[in-house]
RNA sequence: GGGCCCAUAGCUCAGUGGGAGAGUGCCUCCUUUGCAAGGAGGAUGCCCUGGGUUCGAAUCCCAGUGGGUCCA
């Protein structure tokens, strides 16, 4: 580290005579202004100094404090913006959730591809750390969502001129440690308590110097400096163990944690307290918790000490608790049954603020990515107020802090909560009893419930041991629980975890080539132009040609390439498929037009206005179902195609056959509308300040500009090609919807000609059928109906017929040879029919005392063999000997089997034998 | 994106290659008539769909559909 020390010798700190102190107890290097000071302020080194003893002038609720922050950049020439969603992963692939406000600008405007909303700017962005979530309420201080107030400026070293998408200084370390101080200084905190410790900063291929801010013993803000980046030949060795070295870019990333700024100017015992006063203080009453005032007195007293201990795990807490009770002169029993419940609220509350970021911000639960998180916390929470005696509905807990976030959705939040807690309780409904029954079977045999047992329950069914644990108690049967349970089920996922790091190889034969000049945007309905040949690469099987300009679509945004032909005075070559690679469009064609030439390329016309209409009509799709469904409903997916498209859309329920047919009646109203389709390229963050992050259904294009598409009043960011006016669409029809993962539905449907086509299938099918059953169309389902109930009755009354023929066989005289085997007879016959009266017959015979020995030969050879009660002949190892004789096999229990072969010319003769087999079993 | 589990009577489920079952509910009768009453009898099944293996599939294999669950 100490190759950056120098990083850390500011001028703001030299003129406001601060000196660099070693901490005697830690040896971390910090700044203060009492030359006197020892420690760098930081728990474990301190302690906390601010409880009952708030740190600034005033007190601040959450909202006054986000308020004070945002203003005071404002007045100092920072530009506000408003905040991200918290589900990250709607503009970038690599994370689930936003964990700070840096997230924000990563990767485009980080890396200089895209500028940014303002420079500088400030934010109040809400984040949520998962990580924290087995913390939230026992340490005092962690919450799994919170608010990370934030100034960042965007630098670019002058030397590198205008290679990115912002240039020059705007300020750097010094002004960034003055706006901190001087942020401090008007709160009215005592400036010289403050610390600025030097703490280099590495993380996700970036590094830089930062510095942790310290007030009192609580860690308020960190200012990033990121400059570096990762690179194997770097001069400087960081702690991560890696090499970095300067790059062209650098970036103001602060963080001020807007819930214990809110803490330090209340000085309450802990944060939950000062940042959701109402909502603790609801819960509390609403499950029915209420203290002495020498009760109260120990609680605070506690969370003061809790406060003060250095935990950063729930392992600590454990550990920590005999250690607090020893202090407090209590026993740790009477304080845990003091303190737990407490926990359980300050933890609910923290959960339902986080539910609202998730589902505010339009994350469905669902079994796969951010949608699984909102279902665990959802679950988590649940489970917290059983737990604790809440018996308010979790819909209306969410919704307090939805309300108190100010989101718009509400209605929609409190549905899927209440869907969500619905299906919670069947997974527990089912749950239950398959551990009950589980339990009794274990409970009966005296054995205690195998780990094979719980991993699968759990695995697989979602319950947890200690669910299991319970219910298994009441019932009687033991259970061992190992400690490294959870280990054991990841080792059941990662049967080879290895991940297969796909490096895309660049291709740089076409780095010196310019950009394709794009034609398909100037006039989308045109599908003829002329261009010249700039280069023709060979592949394996056919061409790649570079023309300077193009007509065809690369394949991109789900929609397929164009096909079509490209021509020369003496040569039609075929293009077959389309692909862009770094703005360079390649034509894949079976045959080279020749480089230098000049060409007439014709795009196939109605490949191209299938494709058209298709994209247009999902735009219009994805409309209507927001109008039936929701506003919640995004794109999760989409393609393309001629004869039909399809899109993926998040929605937290079944998409059923009447909101498919109000979908449909919408989206062609806006056809028959005939609304003209329009493009426009914006500036990106202006757009964005129009008409929010929705815009971004099928992901985030680079860029400053950005391409919009208007049909009606829905406005989506898109790269595809789609018809001038809604009409040309012609008809939408909806084929088909599917579940294809939990919480997101697929909807295929057909636009234009595929639409008719569709249609006239699903008609053709119907008609087919009304032809076979001899009826109107109209009349098919009744008549379906009637004939499949008829059907089964008719099955019904053969089984009857059968078994009455089979008994007036077995009474007898219809020829069939009758034989003696030692005290019993034996009826051996062939009849030709089937199994089941095969079976019935044999049934009979036995009922009346005899062996029945009887063979079909319809198909292949059959054998039935029953043995009334008493005999002793095996019928299954008759079975087995008659069975071999004609080249098959066969079994069953002693009194009854059946069995059978293919040699069906061997089966008079095998019945012939039979006799002899019987009296050879018999006597054997 | 990946893994695992499940689909049988109205409901809850058992049945792992050979005659489709239990509990509960339903219908009828009897006994009682007081709170989940007792007894006797009865009806109820495309064993999710399609293919394959086999003499024979609810059962084994493959695919699909529907549902559940865990992980990144």
């Amino acid at each position: 580290m100490s190759e950056l020390a120098d990083e850390y010798r500011l001028e703001y700190f030299e003129e406001e005579g601060f000196v660099r102190t070693e901490c005697s107890e830690c040896g971390a290097h910090f700044w203060t202004r009492d030359e006197s000071r020892e420690t760098c302020g930081e728990p474990p080194c301190a302690e906390y100094d601010f409880i009952d003893n708030p740190g600034f002038e005033a007190e601040y609720s959450l909202e006054e404090m986000r308020e004070a922050f945002l203003s005071f950049f404002e007045e100092r020439d920072h530009e506000r913006i408003d905040p991200y969603p918290v589900a990250a992963n709607r503009w970038r692939d690599d994370v689930l959730l936003t964990q700070a406000s840096i997230y924000d600008f990563q990767p485009l405007v980080t890396s200089g591809e895209t500028p940014p909303p303002a420079n500088p700017l400030t934010v109040s962005q809400p984040c949520i750390r998962m990580q924290d979530i087995d913390n939230v309420g026992k340490t005092g201080r962690h919450t799994m969502a919170f608010e990370m107030m934030a100034h960042h400026a965007f630098n670019a070293r002058e030397a590198a001129g205008n290679r990115y998408a912002y240039q020059g200084e705007v300020y750097w370390k010094d002004r960034t440690v003055e706006l901190c101080d001087e942020l401090l200084d008007s709160l009215g905190a005592d400036v010289t308590d403050v610390t600025y410790i030097e703490d280099p900063w590495v993380g996700g291929g970036n590094a830089g110097p930062a510095i942790e801010v310290i007030y009192r013993g609580l860690e308020l803000a960190t200012l990033v400096f990121m400059c570096m980046e990762q690179d194997p030949d770097g001069e400087y060795e960081l702690k991560d163990g890696n090499r970095y070295s300067y790059m062209d870019t650098y970036i103001v990333d602060t963080g001020y944690g807007l819930e214990r700024w809110t803490w330090m100017s209340q000085g309450t015992p802990t944060v939950y307290e000062a940042i959701y006063p109402e909502m603790i203080s609801f819960l509390k009453e609403n499950a029915g918790i209420s203290h002495t005032d020498e009760e109260a007195a120990l609680v605070n007293r506690a969370a003061h000490l809790s406060g003060q201990l250095d935990i950063d795990d729930v392992d600590d807490v454990e550990a920590a608790r005999d250690d607090l009770a020893a202090q407090l002169d209590v026993s740790t029993d009477e304080l845990r049954t003091l303190l737990e419940p407490l926990e359980d609220i300050y933890a609910i509350a923290d959960h339902c603020r986080t539910l609202a970021y998730m589902l505010g911000d339009g994350i469905v639960p669902s079994n796969v990515g951010t949608g699984y998180l909102a279902r665990m916390v959802l679950r988590r929470t649940k489970r917290l107020c059983d737990t604790v005696g809440v018996d308010a509905p979790l819909d209306e807990l969410v919704d307090m802090q939805a309300d108190r976030l100010g989101y718009e959705n509400r209605d929609t939040i409190r549905d899927i909560v209440r869907t969500e807690v619905e299906k919670y309780r069947e997974t527990l409904e089912r749950g239950g009893r398959r551990v009950e029954s589980l339990s009794e079977e274990y409970a009966a045999k005296g054995e205690p419930i195998p780990t094979d047992e719980l991993i699968e329950l759990y695995d697989s069914h979602g319950i947890q041991p200690d669910m299991v644990a319970e219910i298994a108690d009441d019932v009687g049967a033991d259970v061992d629980v190992p400690d490294d349970f959870y280990s054991l089920v990841a080792q059941r996922h990662d049967s080879s975890g290895a991940l297969e790091s796909t490096t895309e190889e660049e291709d740089e034969r076409f780095e010196d080539l310019p950009k394709t000049e794009k034609l398909y945007y100037d006039d989308q309905q045109r599908t003829q132009f002329e261009a010249v040949v700039l280069d023709v690469f060979e592949r394996d099987e056919g061409y790649d040609v570079v023309l300077d300009q193009t007509m065809f679509y690369p394949e991109g945004g789900g929609q397929p390439a164009d096909t079509g032909t490209l021509s020369t005075d003496d040569v039609t070559v075929d293009v077959t498929d389309v692909q862009i690679e770094d703005g360079v469009v390649l034509h894949r064609t079976d045959d080279t037009p020749g480089k230098g030439e000049f060409v007439n390329g014709q795009v196939d016309t109605g490949r191209r206005r299938q494709l058209m209409r298709h994209h247009t009509a999902t735009h219009v799709v994805i409309h209507s179902a927001r109008e039936v469904l929701g506003e919640h409903v995004r794109q999760a997916g989409a393609q393309k195609g001629v004869d039909s498209s399809r899109i993926d859309l998040r929605h937290y329920d079944r998409i059923d056959r009447d909101d498919v047919k109000e979908i449909e009646r919408i989206a062609n109203e806006l056809v028959m509308d005939n609304t003209a389709v329009t493009q426009e390229w914006p500036d990106r963050h202006e757009a964005e300040a129009e008409h929010g992050f929705d815009l971004y259904q099928g992901g985030i294009p680079p860029g400053e500009q950005i391409r919009l598409i208007h049909v009606a009043e829905d406005v989506q960011a898109c790269g595809g090609t789609h018809v001038a006016r809604t009409g040309d669409i012609g008809a939408i029809k909806i084929r088909s919807t599917e579940r294809v993962q939990d919480g997101v539905e697929r909807i295929t449907f057909a636009a234009g000609e595929a639409a008719l086509e569709a249609t006239q299938a699903t008609e053709d099918a119907l008609y087919e059928a009304a032809e076979v059953l001899d009826v109107s169309p109209a009349d098919v389902p009744e008549t379906a109906a009637r004939f499949f109930e008829e059907w089964k009755d008719r099955g019904k009354q053969i089984e009857e017929l059968t078994e009455q023929l089979a008994e007036a066989r077995a009474g007898g005289g219809d020829g069939a040879d009758e034989v003696d085997v030692g005290e019993t007879t034996a009826v051996v016959d062939r009849i030709d029919t089937d199994v089941d009266e095969l079976r019935a017959t044999a049934n009979a015979i036995a009922e009346e005392g005899t062996i029945a020995v009887l063979g079909s030969g319809e198909d292949s050879a059959q054998f039935v063999v029953a043995v009334p009660d008493g005999v002793g002949v095996n019928a299954g190892e008759v079975v087995g000997e008659l069975a071999a004789k004609v080249g098959g096999g066969g079994g069953g229990p002693p009194d009854f089997a059946q069995g059978g072969g293919p040699d069906v010319d061997a089966l008079d003769e095998a019945l012939e034998d039979a006799p002899d087999v019987l009296r050879q079993i018999q006597d054997a």
